[in-house]
DNA sequence: AGATATTTGCAACAAATAAATCATTAAAAT
DNA sequence: ATTTTAATGATTTATTTGTTGCAAATATCT
């Protein structure tokens, strides 16, 4: 709740060294960190009894550089305090004139270390759960996901297949992915992932297949995605990044999760078909089982 | 961490009946509660990436006096939000005792993130950059991943068309997929994604590639894994998980990292296949651009 | 297809903001 | 007691803020 602690012990420590009137502003900053975040200098000058310069003068005072450095120390605080622990992960990283290729990547990647680590925020967990359960319940698991998240769709699909048949993945050339449904009914559950830009195709068929009663479990960006309205299990995941594109690692992370959770809900039967599954890929030679000295 | 809620909720109901400018402020403050209580209105509709009348405009919608009041309620919350983040804290510990799913999940996705964090080390930094170094400086770049690695091969390939055409996916029905190596050169690099258990398949397409002189960039994930002899650059990642199965996602990840930091090298050109391809896209009508009242 | 609303971007504005400057006051040192 | 120094208050300045008015663009409806 307080920023990076050396400000604040920096302040506490200093306190002594400072005039009456910086000792007045310090003290009203010290007992009201949350002021100082949400309101304007001006504000906190009013409140604390103080002229607005004076609270220029203690910034100053602390060595920053100004009044602002000091207020957005107090809000990166609230901000890992008031979003949860987990916001506590990303460092703040400031966006100099020149990022070195390295600090992208390293920025990119904090960022994505953050943003799974929100997903374990109760909320998020019990949507996973309340999902799983959805998917757990279904004869069948159809998944859709077209464009970017076709990839997760297919990654969900591939790794259900190695646990039993339950899963078909909606997907085939010159556009016959959605035919499958054809078989749909309301025992089944249809998987839909779309994010931002929500691929129309995805929704048409996951409305179509509403109609047809069949359950809608999907993994989305946002609780106004236009895929909340039609299911009725939906887990959100972010998908913000400093680059150009939207990221799917979230999305990716969700998936795995909830092929985890279907899986640990019984054990035995998962144990059995991964031997199964490798049983069969063995006899194909499908994976390179030594490593080979010479290639 | 929202206002009053019915501030939430009513953004959420009427979500549908504001126009298009008015839902992408409106997404953004549902996605950033924390930003407008602490940021200006201009620095918001400066991410939001919509005109600051815009924010003005949302709240006179939603029935407030001026955007200050919508400010005021979003600060309210998180003055609550950031103390109750002991109580938060403390309800977690509270739930500690009984193991339910949702610790499964939790757990899962803390060790991703840890994951993640861990690819932010100086010698993971350095090869990603080395990796996209020399993608950068192919002529055409083959994507090869299969089995479990399709999903980030695809994923990255994907992204990479949006970028420009030097992106080749080793992929095909029948086995066909690396026939496209045929054309290959050694101003070409292949870059494979293979992850334990290796699929022979993958090893010996890379074998081949290599054999013709084509440069090898690989993500694999481990020092002793066979790319490593074939590749001239190599980023390792992470793919242990709680579950049964190995994880994808910090190889998505890292994924996700190469192709920005290509997208940077070159933002001007970037820019422009980007825009490009929306407009294609808008022309085929590939994304629903605006939510349809009635499905 | 034309007419009519609605939405959107732009530019201007007044109010408020943080910081800089200068004058005054109080305190310390000689 | 006088000079010097630091602290405080008042004033000014250049930004930045939230808001509004208006024209162009877009969508909607006859």
């Amino acid at each position: 709740m307080q920023p990076s602690d050396s400000l604040r012990e920096q302040m506490i420590a200093q306190y002594d060294a400072m005039s009456a009137q910086l000792q007045q502003a310090a003290r009203y900053v010290l007992e009201h960190p949350q002021d100082v975040a949400l309101m304007s200098m001006r504000e906190v000058a009013r409140h604390a009894d103080v002229q607005p310069a004076t609270m220029t003068r203690l910034a100053k005072f602390l060595g920053l550089p100004g009044y602002d450095e000091l207020r957005a120390q107090y809000a990166a605080a609230l901000r890992e305090g008031g979003d949860g622990f987990a916001a506590k992960v990303r460092k703040r990283v400031d966006e100099g004139s020149e990022r070195g290729v390295s600090d992208i990547a390293s920025h990119m990647l904090q960022g994505l270390s953050a943003q799974l680590a929100k997903l374990c925020e109760p909320d998020s967990l019990r949507r996973l759960e309340a999902a799983a359960d959805r998917l757990k319940s279904a004869r069948k698991v159809y998944v859709l996901g077209l464009r970017s998240s076709h990839a997760v769709a297919w990654h969900f699909h591939y790794v259900m297949t190695l646990l039993g048949e339950r899963s078909v993945h909606l997907d085939g050339p010159g556009g016959t992915g959605g035919d499958a449904l054809v078989r749909a009914t309301s025992e089944d559950v249809l998987l839909v992932i779309s994010i931002k830009p929500y691929a129309a195709g995805a929704l048409e068929l996951a409305q179509l297949a509403k109609e047809q009663g069949v359950g809608i479990v999907s993994i989305t960006d946002s609780e106004v995605s236009p895929l909340v309205a039609l299911s009725e299990q939906v887990v959100l995941c972010p998908t913000e990044s400093d680059s150009f594109f939207h990221t799917l690692t979230p999305a990716l992370a969700v998936s795995e999760v909830l092929c985890s959770l279907l899986a640990e809900f019984d054990r035995p039967k998962t144990l059995e078909a991964l031997q199964q599954a490798d049983e069969h890929l063995l006899h194909l030679n499908t994976y390179a089982t030594a490593i080979p000295r010479r290639w």
